[in-house]
DNA sequence: TCTGGGGTCCTAGGACCC
DNA sequence: TCTGGGGTCCTAGGACCC
């Protein structure tokens, strides 16, 4: 593989969108560019997406809203739900222009994307990367920025100086003082480096991103594992994590979701797991995969001490590899009632499918009756009608009719560019 | 008063086997 | 010089990421 290339060849780009799902929802409403803008999580919970202006209001990643109701209200900040089929499609359109730079992409996540730059002209590298943000912006209003490093964890720490500068591109290969650089990064700004691991090195004196580069190897080993090592390696400027260019199969695929309000009653707890194992058999048809066993989980606030707290799991091992709605249901409602317990205030349940492999290379069972077959024709039939007509236009009656469960997304914009009614009209 | 959802990787410890 | 040792598998929990 690459280990026989000499390291300081590797290039890496890191392209981090900027505010990414405010500059969404601003690409469709140009009125608020400029404007204080947040996008709330599931739920509406707490801020997870900020324009610049909201920033500088002293709007914090992670508030609850309802910590900034007074903020809001004075500075008329538009508040918006989060709308991720609007934020998956952008996202797709992204990713399929940086695709035309470079095919060596990984997307690493909604709107992070790794470009392997290695054997690029050095003296153009900074004018392509240029290119790039400004191409991404013509096509489709999203400001991106680019950092670039000999490794990942140095294109990420590129990214941030990024940023902060005018161009939005950053090249700490191209620094000519890079220990300035790195001394003005705190050991948490690193990535793979969280609270934790942060607490301990400082608790060594270990402060910056050079200092961590001049640590003790075997110091950082003993407090953060091989993890922490590698981390160490890259800032050094040796390449230890590569570009995953394909995605790698999922080995769990979770569906879960607080409450809109508490639940003590069974009933529409019930309904909330059938949700899940509906959306679970979703997920899994999409792959084209099959899951062989599950979790469900039901569990208390953890935020309220008033409350007995109470964790409830049960692990469910299929007597065959299925993906078919109307048995996970089932054994979902099996598995749910055996951890329920009454009188109690529950906060969020979900489902986890594991053993997950494609639908093909299912095991199969000689001692059970694999109804799994059986159903696969109206489960197909009831996708088709689904993907015509609206997701949830034909369902289970376990899932229920009024959702006392559901969450609340009161300020959500359109699927301006999935769905035709909502499509924007010009006049 | 309320604080998201969906993932991966690593380690430690127990069970079990030969 | 020696108190059995070495290996796998599974699970729970911690830490981190966006």
């Amino acid at each position: 593989m690459s280990s026989s290339h000499a390291q300081s060849e590797e290039v890496f780009a890191l392209v981090d969108c900027n505010s990414f799902y405010v500059s969404c929802e601003r690409a469709f409403t140009p009125k608020f560019r400029g404007k204080p803008v947040v996008v709330l999580s599931n739920n509406d919970g707490c801020v997870v997406s900020r324009s610049n202006e909201a920033k500088a209001l002293g709007i914090k990643m992670g508030v609850p809203l309802h910590h900034i109701k007074d903020l809001v209200k004075e500075h008329n900040v538009y508040v918006y739900s989060s709308n991720y089929t609007l934020y998956g499609d952008m996202s797709a359109r992204i990713m399929r222009i940086l695709s035309e730079f470079t095919p060596e992409l990984e997307i690493y996540s909604i709107d992070e994307a790794f470009l392997d730059l290695k054997g690029f002209d050095h003296n153009a590298l900074i004018a392509y990367a240029e290119n790039i943000k400004e191409t991404i912006y013509k096509y489709t209003s999203i400001p991106v920025s680019l950092g670039i490093g000999p490794t990942k964890v140095l294109a990420k720490l590129s990214n941030k100086v990024a940023k902060k500068t005018p161009t939005g591109v950053y090249s700490i290969l191209h620094e000519s003082d890079p220990v300035k650089t790195l001394k003005e990064f705190s050991v948490e700004d690193i990535w793979g480096v969280g609270r934790k691991s942060a607490e301990k090195l400082k608790a060594k004196g270990i402060l910056s991103a050079f200092d961590m580069i001049n640590a003790t190897p075997s110091l950082v080993r003993e407090m953060l594992t091989v993890v922490g090592a590698r981390i160490q390696d890259e800032l050094k400027g040796k390449s230890c994590i590569s570009l995953e260019e394909a995605p790698k199969k999922k080995k769990q695929i979770v569906s879960s979701r607080s409450f809109g309000d508490l639940l003590t009653d069974i009933e529409p707890i019930k309904e909330a797991v059938a949700n899940h194992a509906t959306r679970l058999s979703e997920k899994l048809r999409q792959e084209g995969s099959v899951c062989n066993s599950f979790q469900v989980f039901l569990h208390t606030n953890a935020f309220r001490n008033q409350d007995v707290q109470y964790h409830g799991v049960a692990t469910v091992n299929l007597p065959f590899g299925t993906n078919e709605t109307n048995l996970l249901i089932g054994y979902a409602l099996t598995a749910v009632e055996s951890i329920y317990r009454e009188k109690l205030n529950f906060k969020k349940c979900g489902i986890i499918g594991m053993e997950i492999c494609p639908h093909d290379e299912a095991q199969l069972n000689l001692f059970a009756d694999n109804k799994a077959e059986l159903f696969r024709p109206m489960i197909k039939v009831m996708d088709e009608i689904n993907s015509r007509f609206g997701t949830q236009t034909l369902k289970f009656g376990s899932c229920g009719v009024r959702k006392h469960w559901e969450m609340r997304a009161d300020h959500k914009s359109k699927c301006y560019t999935t769905r035709f009614q909502d499509l924007v009209v010009v006049n």
